[in-house]
DNA sequence: GCCAACGTTGGC
DNA sequence: GCCAACGTTGGC
């Protein structure tokens, strides 16, 4: 069992959509080094950190659980998608998505600020390469990640 | 809205 | 296969 940290938009789709929701489709993922943690590594009933990125406060706002493992993105086929992919084929996709569902909001949004300035917090991929859109979470990040959320 | 950092593309 | 140019992300 892993643990995962996503980021969204909140313009484009925020927590609050996906509790309203309750189940969505996580897609539109065209980076290669997420496609791969996706493909290869997210499985059914892995914990995901939901992340508020170019926003006013960037944060860890609450927690979704996989619930259908990677599976080709049908928007990569859609000409009319603007993640429409011309070299993906059905035969050959070349970028998956997954399934989450809300699981809960945290009592306190834990900001890029506090994990920052948390030397605690020592191997998340937050904390150097900002442009990272799925990205795994050890477990020791994890609980402190939730500690600060208390 | 700016700009640094980084990923991707494409010419050689 | 290298690397410069370009585009995008995302914090500020």
């Amino acid at each position: 069992m892993a643990n995962w940290l996503v980021k969204t938009e909140p313009d484009a789709y925020s927590l609050a959509d996906l509790k309203r929701e309750g189940t969505t489709r996580w897609d539109g993922i065209r980076n290669y080094q997420a496609r791969n943690f996706m493909r290869d590594d997210m499985q059914v009933g892995d914990r995901v950190f939901i992340y508020h990125s170019s926003c006013k406060v960037p944060a860890v706002v609450g927690i979704a659980e996989v619930v259908k493992a990677a599976y080709p993105d049908p928007a990569q086929f859609d000409v009319s998608s603007k993640y429409f992919d011309e070299k993906a084929t059905e035969d050959k996709p070349r970028w998956v998505c997954v399934d989450i569902a809300y699981r809960s909001t945290l009592t306190k949004p834990v900001t890029l600020k506090q994990i920052k300035a948390d030397e605690a917090i020592t191997e998340l991929a937050l904390k150097k390469s900002g442009r990272l859109s799925v990205m795994p979470v050890t477990d020791a990040d994890w609980q402190q990640i939730i500690s600060l959320a208390q």
